[in-house]
DNA sequence: TTAGGGTTAG
């Protein structure tokens, strides 16, 4: 038999019990003896009935309660803020303020979770000055939970104040400031005050850590990330699946995808979140077909795909053009879940990108709380299909809204200017930004306006804006003011440009093919060779050239000169027909956009071979009549291959959508709607 | 005068 001599058996009584039935089970027997109503240990077994899932009983008991402590009205407090109700947590405070019941430190650390939550920093900053009046100034629990308050509303700089204030901090208090400092946007800073901490001779968490993975993630540096990385394993600190998850998000934003890889084999245990950090990886380094591999393996083993990883599926299909199942998941989002504003702004991007601005435009039209994020994906959307004066047009729409462009709305409007050659509107919005809307110019915007004057021909203008700079120029402006050159024929300032760019060590094959280009337009073989020296020097090889068309939902790739395909023959065969119908209609090969230095015939011959050419053929072979071709190319169009597609679009009477790796070309009866700019 | 409470991933 129990002995009731003593008075806080039930509490240890109630700790024990392990599900609800052994706990209704004492519950009923403190009725019994009567311990329950003169006791405290209500608060325990409205902790336990709520550990066990059941708030109802808990609150019931909280109710039923004739006497209530603290404890009592912390314990359900509790258990709504871990039920994720944090509304209903206030409420409680506010009650027990009303019944005048004195809050302890937990009351207030919870409450001002639940603020931190609703990101209700008014209520939070009224529990705060009572937390002080009751003299919790200097509590560690209260002071996190301030820093975290403010962190989380994006008052950094209040934050840092409270965290410099604090007499006393822990582990707690120095990873709620550097996850702040990450959340707002400031890994450096964030980064910085690890170093701190460590000086002060504070070792890290596993928490920490995931602080500085996502650092590291957003600052695009994988040095520190891979040091702390090799630190855990030695220390044997816990990887669970957070930790893995930004350890994945981590090499994947810096491009190491073999490491993202590696950890998530590794993984015991993995949910939805790590599936689509890995999915998002590989469909933001340009690896869609993967990416989308990946989210049906993931359903193959028992996950529904979120918002977040259907999200990372629709950039997968704006990289590589798949329209068909980018309706699909679009279709999948509005069935199955809800189309909210970020996915939304995916969905628009997507079919922006997959060639149909009609439906991205119908989509934007019907989006109701609009953000400046998408306001941008739309301007920047018309900005790539050569809309230009739409895309300013609906600029001024949305400066009747309260929204503030930013640097990134302005990067679009530049550029939709370039597109469309649209100059002097250009010129007269990159002054605008400046002066009236005071946002100091990056180096993308110059590189708009560069590109604008370059395209145009404009070259002395944009070399002058090139010098005006007050920081240095990156190689991107020069290479711009380089095509420009090569475009319009600028063959003499080219290549002085194109030793500049030279002497800037490029990375990228593309800007060497640049380059190479200019100096072949110009004849100058000698160059030329040195250039392909260079690359072989560096290990360098030209990017090949090639395209994809969807038909019937299927993606089809051709790389140039590519003759492994089954209808290789019927391919030929059709390119053979098209060049005579061109010819009639007064076609003249480019050679000029040939790199090397071979017999004209040849050359003609090569141009035939471009891998667009081989798709468009491929595409008009397996459509029929009438339907739209959608093609994408990893390089840009070349101007042959331009003029080309002109005359196909009218001599099969088709609508030949091409987009290249700036922009779209809509090709159509005879014309492109980038009108010959760029 | 037990323990309860604050910080973490796509």
């Amino acid at each position: 038999m129990y002995s009731f001599s003593r008075a806080p058996w039930p509490k240890s009584l109630i700790a024990i019990c392990k599900d609800k039935r052994s706990l209704s089970q004492v519950h009923a027997l403190m009725i019994l003896t009567g311990i329950f109503a003169t006791g405290d240990s209500n608060g325990q077994l409205i902790a336990s009935y709520a550990k066990s899932g059941d708030i109802i009983s808990a609150r019931n008991v909280f109710e039923e309660s004739l006497q209530r402590g603290v404890s009592t009205w912390n314990a359900l407090i509790i258990a709504y803020s871990r039920k994720d109700s944090p509304l209903e947590a206030i409420n409680l405070y506010r009650r027990m303020i009303l019944e005048g019941i004195r809050p302890d430190s937990s009351t207030f650390t919870v409450t001002l979770k639940a603020c931190a939550g609703l990101l209700d920093l008014k209520t939070g900053e009224e529990i705060r000055s009572h937390a002080i009046d009751l003299g919790y100034k200097n509590d560690v629990f209260v002071g996190s939970s301030v820093l975290n308050l403010y962190a989380k509303c994006g008052k950094m700089d209040e934050a840092v104040r409270v965290f410099d204030g604090m007499p006393k901090r822990d582990l707690v208090s120095w990873t709620t400031i550097i996850t702040g400092y990450v959340q707002s946007g400031r890994s450096l800073e964030a980064v910085n005050i690890y170093r701190r901490m460590q000086k002060e001779g504070i070792q890290g968490d596993e928490i920490v850590m995931v602080g500085l993975f996502q650092s590291c993630a957003n600052l695009g540096d994988p040095k520190i990330g891979l040091s702390v990385h090799g630190y855990m394993i030695r220390r044997d600190l816990p990887m669970d699946v957070v930790v893995q998850t930004s350890l994945i998000d981590m090499y994947a934003k810096n491009g190491l995808l073999n490491l993202a890889f590696r950890v998530f084999e590794k993984m015991s245990y993995r949910n939805v979140v790590s599936w689509s950090a890995l999915i998002s990886g590989f469909a933001q380094n340009g690896y869609a077909g993967e990416a989308l591999e990946l989210l049906i393996e993931m359903q193959s083993c028992g996950f529904k795909p979120d918002v977040v990883s259907l999200v990372s599926a629709l950039v997968a299909c704006s990289h590589i053009g798949l329209l068909k199942l980018g309706k699909s998941v679009h279709g999948y989002i509005l069935r199955r879940l809800e189309l909210d504003r970020v996915s939304a702004t995916a969905v628009i991007d997507m079919y922006s990108k997959c060639g149909s601005l009609s439906s991205a435009r119908a989509l934007f039209d019907r989006v109701n709380m609009r953000d400046l994020i998408s306001w941008n994906a739309i301007i920047a959307s018309y900005g790539v299909h050569g809309g230009g004066r739409e895309a300013l047009s609906i600029f001024l729409q949305m400066k009747d809204t309260k929204l503030r462009p930013d640097h990134a709305t302005f990067a679009s409007l530049l550029s939709a200017f370039s597109h469309s050659g649209l100059v002097e509107e250009g010129l007269q919005w990159f002054k605008l930004m400046v002066t009236e809307y005071k946002i100091q110019p990056h180096e993308k915007h110059y590189a708009c306006v560069v590109d604008l004057l370059a395209r145009a021909g404009r070259v002395e203008e944009a070399h002058e804006l090139i010098q005006s700079m007050v920081d240095e120029p990156g190689i991107a402006l020069w290479v711009a003011l380089l095509a420009g050159c090569r475009n319009k024929g600028k063959l003499d300032f080219g290549q002085k440009v194109a030793e500049k760019v030279l002497q800037l060590k490029p990375d990228d094959p593309g800007i060497y093919a640049l380059v190479s280009n200019v100096f072949a337009a110009a004849r100058n073989w000698d160059e030329v060779a040195r250039v392909r020296k260079v690359m072989k020097n560096t290990g360098m090889k030209k990017v090949p050239g090639y395209s994809v068309v969807e038909v019937n939902g299927r993606l089809h790739a051709f790389l140039m000169e590519d003759k492994s395909h089954p209808q290789h023959e019927k391919i030929v065969a059709m390119l053979e027909w098209l060049d005579q119908e061109m010819r009639k209609m007064g076609y003249v090969p480019k050679t000029e956009f040939v790199l090397h230095d071979l017999e004209e015939e040849v050359k003609q011959r090569m141009l035939c071979n471009h891998s667009e050419r081989l798709a468009i053929a491929f595409g008009l072979l397996n459509t029929g009549p009438g339907t739209r071709l959608l093609i994408t190319k990893n390089l840009r169009v070349c101007g042959d291959c331009h003029a080309a597609t002109k005359f196909i679009s009218k001599i099969v009477d088709r609508e030949i959508v091409v987009r290249d790796v700036k922009r779209f070309h809509h090709f159509k009866d005879g014309f492109c709607s980038c009108g010959d700019y760029w």
